[in-house]
DNA sequence: GAGTGGTCTAGACCACCCA
DNA sequence: GGGTGGTCTAGACCACTCA
C-alpha cells in the first residue's frame, strides 16, 4: 500500500485559509470577517466547524469576537495589544509609562549578532533606530532597534522627534508587519558610553539589558531590540 | 422587574465543578477523568458541552487528552510541567540544567516583603529554604524560598542533601499545593554576602535577582522566591 | 472489538447590537 | 426586527489504544 498523505481536518484547513488571507493583506487589522454563516456557506462547511477554526485564532489574539456585531481582525492599536509586550515596571510594581524620543535612524550593515537574531545573510542591510524613553521627562530606558532594511523600506519616522505612536503600530500601518510574539532575554550589562550619557549614569555602571526578538504573524523574526535600564525592572507572567 | 442573577452557561458550571474536584483533591494529578460520555450522563448535559468545558482546562494545561485512552489531570512531574517555569539560560541560549542542593530550612517570622508578596498577616510564620543550584558542580544560582508555614507544615526535605525532585513536585505530593502560574520580576542587585560566598563572586558585585511569586490553582500566592545569579540570563516568551 | 477521544453536521434557541 | 455571535443538543463517523 502507498502511504497516503492524509488531508488535515476541515477546521484546520479553514483556519489556515483565514490566516493566509490575513498574512497576504486581503483581510487587514480592523476588518470584520464575513459572518460565521456566510463563511460556512463560502467554505462549504458547517457553522460549528467555522467556530472551531476561529477559536484558535481568538485564543491567539488574532481575532476578536464581538457579540451581535461580528468577528474582527484585532487592530494592533487596541489597548490590549498596545500593552501586550510592555514589560517595564518601577521597583514598587507601578508600570512605567514611557514616551519615546527618537535619537537616530540609520541604514547600515548588520552585525554578527543582528544576523543571528534576525536570521539574516551576512551582507544584508538593517535599519538601526536608537531611542530614549522617558517618563515625565526623566530618561529611564535607552534602546537600539534593528530591523531588516528590506522589509521596512517604507518605514518613515523623523529623527529627533517625539514618537507619538507605538513603534509596533508603525510597523503594521506603514509596512504591513504585525508583531505576534517575542522572545526576551534579560541579562546584566555594564552601561556603554552612549547609554550612560542618555540615562545620566556613569558609563560602566551595572544596568539591566533586555534583548528582544519580535516575530511576525508568519513567525519570521522582524525586530531585534536591545533595551538598557538602570532604574526599572522587567516583569513576566508565566502559566 | 427584579434583577435576576443569571446562571452561568452549563459548560462553565461543568468546568468549575471539575475544577472544584481537582482543588479538593477528589481528582488528583495523574488520575483519568470519567469518559466524556460518562461525564455527560452524570452531569445531564451533552457530550459537546463536556468537551467545551474541558477545552479550557486543556488549554490551561490542567488536563491532557490522550486519544483512545482518556483525559488525564496533568501530573506535575511531566516534562512539560517540569520545565514550564524554567527560566534560566546560558549566554549562548543553552538552557541551564540546574541541580539543587539544600543549604538550610527554617521556620521563622515573615519579613515585610514576604507578607506583601504572599498576602500574609504580620505575625504569620513562614518556612525559609535556601538552596544553591549548580550545573556540573559549578554553582550558578543562589535561592531563598519563602512559603507560608501553615500551608506547608507537612513539607519534608532534609538539609544539606541534594534535592532530586523539583520542589514544585514536592509541594504537590506532600502538601497538595499545585503551582499554576507565576509572576516574575527581574532586577539588578549587588550580591549579598551569602550570595557572593555561594557563587564564588565578590560580595557587592552586580547580579541578576529574579523575584517570583507562584500562585496555586485557586490563585492564592503560595511561594515567594528570590534567585540570584551572575552567570545566567533570564528568558521569557510573550504572545 | 469495545471504549475512548477527534471531527463534523444540522438545527434549535438565546443574547446582543444597531438601524 | 434582522443579523450577529453564544450556547446546547443528538447523533454520525473516524482514529487511536488496549486487551
Amino acid at each position: 500500500m502507498q502511504a497516503m498523505p492524509k488531508s488535515p481536518p476541515l477546521y484546520i484547513q479553514a483556519r489556515e485559509a483565514l490566516m493566509r488571507q490575513i498574512l497576504e493583506g486581503r483581510l487587514r487589522p480592523g476588518d470584520f470577517l464575513p459572518s460565521e454563516q456566510q463563511l460556512a456557506n463560502d467554505l462549504n462547511i458547517s457553522v460549528g466547524t467555522v467556530r472551531k477554526a476561529t477559536d484558535d485564532l481568538v485564543t491567539q489574539g488574532i481575532l476578536e469576537r464581538q457579540h451581535g456585531r461580528g468577528t474582527q481582525i484585532v487592530p494592533h492599536t487596541s489597548d490590549r495589544s498596545r500593552f501586550r509586550f510592555f514589560r517595564f515596571v518601577h521597583p514598587d510594581g507601578r508600570p512605567a509609562r514611557l514616551a519615546a524620543r527618537l535619537l537616530s535612524r540609520k541604514t547600515q550593515t548588520s552585525t554578527k549578532e543582528d544576523q543571528r537574531r534576525l536570521s539574516l545573510k551576512s551582507n544584508e542591510q538593517i535599519i538601526v533606530i536608537t531611542r530614549s524613553r522617558a517618563e515625565d521627562g526623566v530618561p529611564l530606558v535607552y534602546e537600539r532597534i534593528a530591523i531588516p532594511a528590506k522589509r521596512f523600506e517604507k518605514l518613515s519616522i523623523e529623527p529627533h522627534r517625539d514618537m507619538l505612536e507605538e513603534i509596533y503600530v508603525l510597523y503594521q500601518k506603514q509596512c504591513g508587519e504585525m508583531v505576534r510574539a517575542s522572545d526576551d532575554q534579560v541579562e546584566i550589562d555594564l552601561a556603554p558610553v552612549a547609554v550612560g550619557k542618555e540615562l545620566n549614569i556613569a558609563a560602566g555602571s551595572p544596568v539591566l539589558l533586555v534583548k528582544r526578538v519580535a516575530v511576525s504573524l508568519s513567525n519570521k523574526p522582524i525586530e531585534f531590540r536591545q533595551s538598557w535600564t538602570s532604574a526599572l525592572r522587567y516583569i513576566s507572567h508565566l502559566e
